[in-house]
DNA sequence: CGCGCGTTTGACATGACTCAAATGCTGTGG
DNA sequence: CCACAGCATTTGAGTCATGTCAAACGCGCG
C-alpha cells in the first residue's frame, strides 16, 4: 500500500499560542477568523477583558455536556472538538467538528442548559466567553452583535447543508463532501488544502455522516484505489480535488 | 376505513388577521410568539414602522429562492411555508416547515443571497423585515438583539435534532418525531395538540425526513392500524400520543 | 364533471448495515 | 525502551430496512 508522506502537522503554527495562553485578541493569529473582526481598539480591549483563556484540554476531555447549565460560549483556540447530541436510548449523533476560530455552543444561547456535548479530539485550548458579560458589552457594540448574528447564521446555513447531505446523498457523496469541507476550512486557516491530519476517528466521521464505520473504512480504501486520495491512518492527502468536487452531488 | 372527524381547521383563528393585514405588532395575536416580545412601547413602534406586511401568498407561491439577493427576513403571519435547498443535480432537501410566528431566512443573514428557497404550503401571509433597517434599529435596542440571537439559537438547536433524526433514527422513529414536533408547535399556538391538518404533502414530509414517499404512506397506514393515529388525507388525529412519544427513539 | 396529480399498495432490488474475524496502532506500565 | 493490552481499523460474508418500479385508486381543482 502506498503511504501518504510529508503530511503537514495540523495547526503546528499554533504551538506558540498554546505555550502563551494569555495572548490578547489583537495579538492572536486567529484575529481575522474570529469574533473581534471589525471592532475598534477600545471595544477590542473590553472584549478582551471578559474572555477567559482556558488551560490546555487533553484528547477526550469534555468541555461541557447537555446536562450542565449554559454559561459560556467557547471559541476554539487550538486543536479541535466534536459536539454530539444523544437520543434517549444512548444513540448519539456527531453534530459538528470545530476548528480554531469557530464557536461552540451557539445552540445553547438563552436555554437553561447546553444542548449538546463537546469533547476535545486532540490537545486543544479554547477562549471562554461568559455569555452574560458578552450580552452586557454587546449592548454598546453593534459591530459585536452583527458578528454574533453572522456567526449563528453561518452555522445555521452549514447545518442546512448537512441536512441535505444526511437526507439525500449517497455514501460516496457524503464522504467526498466531508473531505472537501475539511479541506476548505484548513485552507481558510492558512494550511494546505490537500494535505492534513484527520483529528477525528473513523467512528466519528461515520457517525457524523450517518454511515457505519465499516462503510467509511471501505470508502477510504476505494477512494485510494481510484487515485482520489492517499490515506494512511489519520494522514490524508487529496490527490484529485477536482474529481472529488464532481462527486459531491 | 375509519374517518378522522371534526378536525379543527388550521389557524382559522387567524382569518381576522388575513382580512386586516395592517394590524400593528401590539394588536397582533402572535405578539407573544414573535419578535417584539420584551420590547417597550417606544421600541415596539419603531419596529412596527420598518415591517412591511405582505399581500396574501397563494399555495405554491415562492417567497424567495437561493439565487436572489438577501434583503429581508420574514415572519410567518398566517398559513405555512417550507424551505428547501438544492444539490447541483436538482435533488433537493426540505430543510424546514414554518408556522405563524416563526422566522424564515435566518440562514441568509450577511450572505449575498438567500441560502434556500421558500414556498407557501397554503394561503399564507408574512411580515417582511428589511434586514438593513432591522440592523439599524437593533443598535439601539439590546432587547431586540437578544431576541434575534435567541431565535437563531433555537433554530440551530432544532436543526441539530434534525441531524440526529436524519442520521440515526429509523423510519418509524422519524415519523413519530415529526408528528410530535407538529403537535407541540400547534399547541404552543393555541390549537389542538392532537387534531390538525397537515398543510404539506406526503412528498414534502418524506423528503424532509429522508424517506421515500411510499415509505411515509405505508407508515401512516400502519400507525393507523396500530391505533396510534387516524389519518384521512391531510386531516390528522393523534389517538395515542404517549405511545407515539415512546416511539421517538 | 372529468382530468391530473397526489396517494396508496404490491412486488422486487439494493445500498448500506450487521456480524465476524484478522490486523494494526497507540498509549501505558514495567 | 520495549512489550503488552486494548481499542481502532480494515476486510469479508450475508442480511435487511428502505428504496425503486409499477399500477390502481381517488381526491381536489379547474
Amino acid at each position: 500500500m502506498t503511504q501518504a508522506t510529508n503530511i503537514t502537522p495540523l495547526f503546528n503554527n499554533l504551538a506558540k499560542i498554546e505555550r502563551d495562553r494569555n495572548v490578547a485578541c489583537h495579538a492572536c493569529s486567529l484575529y481575522s477568523l474570529c469574533l473581534p473582526l471589525g471592532l475598534n481598539n477600545n471595544d477590542l480591549v473590553r472584549l478582551d477583558n471578559i474572555i477567559e483563556r482556558s488551560q490546555n484540554h487533553k484528547r477526550g476531555h469534555t468541555l461541557f455536556t447537555s446536562d450542565q447549565p449554559f454559561r459560556s460560549l467557547f471559541v476554539v483556540r487550538s486543536g479541535s472538538f466534536k459536539t454530539t447530541i444523544s437520543a434517549k436510548d444512548g444513540r448519539d449523533q456527531v453534530t459538528g467538528f470545530y476548528f480554531p476560530g469557530e464557536f461552540i455552543a451557539l445552540d445553547a444561547i438563552h436555554q437553561q442548559n447546553y444542548q449538546s456535548n463537546a469533547k476535545a479530539l486532540e490537545s486543544s485550548s479554547v477562549c471562554e466567553l461568559p455569555f452574560n458579560n458578552l450580552e452586557e458589552i454587546g449592548k454598546e457594540m453593534p459591530q459585536l452583535q452583527i458578528q454574533m448574528l453572522t456567526r449563528l447564521s453561518k452555522e445555521l446555513a452549514g447545518d442546512k447543508n448537512l441536512m441535505l447531505l444526511l437526507g439525500k446523498k449517497t455514501a460516496d457523496e457524503k464522504l467526498a463532501t466531508f473531505l472537501l469541507s475539511l479541506s476548505k476550512r484548513f485552507q481558510e486557516r492558512g494550511f494546505s488544502a490537500t494535505d492534513f491530519q484527520l483529528s477525528m476517528s473513523r467512528g466519528d466521521i461515520a457517525n457524523h455522516l450517518g454511515l457505519a464505520v465499516e462503510t467509511v473504512s471501505r470508502l477510504f480504501s476505494r477512494f485510494q484505489e481510484e487515485g482520489l486520495i492517499l490515506i494512511a491512518g489519520k494522514a490524508l492527502s487529496i490527490k484529485d480535488i477536482e474529481k472529488l468536487r464532481l462527486m459531491c452531488g
